[in-house]
DNA sequence: TCCTATGTTGTATG
DNA sequence: ACATACAACATAGG
């Protein structure tokens, strides 16, 4: 379930082992997609012995360093996770990477085989990372670059830009159509079609869905009702906030929830 | 059997 | 070179 809080758990969930040695590695015989731009043996020789010494999270990537010099970079895919298991766990079909400590495993399962695996040697992180987007909440995500990457995508469904991890780093699926239901713009209006009012509504929501997510998975870990996240999953469901029907339909190949009424659709000339 | 699913990327087209 | 659109990838569950 990975976008930017789902992400954000998963790195704190290996926390736990932070400061411990690696004792053993594992890849799963059936990882070959996701470490497909590693060696395997080359993955448990530069981790195993190492200590784990930082996790990081930036939009929907993770890097793990190990020692003073090792990375390891994920991403979660469609449906990776990571989780802290006790040290004699079995490893299940989909658990693709083991990373052995003395009390525990680290586990990184992914259902789908969509997920990357990366590795990096080097006292400073790959360039890949540092080259990263600023995040969605730092002061570097500004409203002037907003508008200038809306203006780069001015043909495209506005649902669509809000999945472009260059400019929003973590937004997903399901983000998405959060940020725009609470901002009452249409999936379907073009970026470069915003009135003012709706760029000024969508900045601001784009940052509150992403620090509100966060901590909600932190403090609940269940969206509270009120979220269309909570209705946005089949037909038939209502608004939230004005009881009407929801419609679901695809917008640039996914699946795209909102409210009729509360996110009217661009009116065509 | 067919459809769906919280993502990215390669390729084709304009 | 840039913007845009979309099939493809692998797997499980309804």
């Amino acid at each position: 379930m990975p976008e930017l809080a789902e992400v954000e758990h998963a790195r704190r969930a290996w926390n736990v082992g932070l400061g411990r040695r690696l004792l053993g590695v594992e890849v799963s015989p059936s990882a070959g997609r996701v470490v497909r731009e590693v060696d395997v043996a080359c993955v448990v020789r530069t981790l195993r012995g190492q200590i784990f010494r930082a996790s990081l999270a930036r939009g929907k990537q993770l890097l793990f360093r190990f020692g003073k010099d090792r990375w390891l970079g994920l991403h979660l895919g469609m449906a990776g996770s990571l989780a802290a298991r006790p040290p004699d766990h079995l490893p299940g079909k989909h658990d693709l990477l083991v990373l052995r400590q003395r009390a525990r495993a680290l586990v990184f399962t992914d259902l789908r085989h969509f997920g990357r695996v990366r590795l990096h040697l080097g006292p400073e992180p790959p360039p890949y990372w540092t080259a990263l987007p600023p995040d969605v909440l730092s002061s570097d995500f500004t409203f002037p670059r907003f508008e200038a990457f809306c203006l780069r995508r001015a043909r495209s469904p506005v649902k669509t830009v809000l999945l472009d991890q260059r400019l929003f780093p973590g937004v997903g699926n399901w983000m998405a159509d959060e940020i725009l239901w609470r901002a009452r713009v249409s999936p379907a209006r073009n970026a470069g079609d915003l009135d003012v009012r709706a760029r000024h509504a969508l900045f601001r929501t784009v940052r509150w869905v992403c620090r509100a997510a966060v901590a909600v998975i932190d403090e609940a870990w269940e969206y509270p009702p009120h979220w269309l996240f909570r209705h946005r999953w089949e037909d038939g469901e209502r608004c939230p906030r004005c009881g009407r029907g929801l419609s679901r339909v695809v917008i640039g190949g996914r699946r795209t929830c909102f409210c009729p009424r509360c996110q009217p659709p661009p009116t065509r000339a």
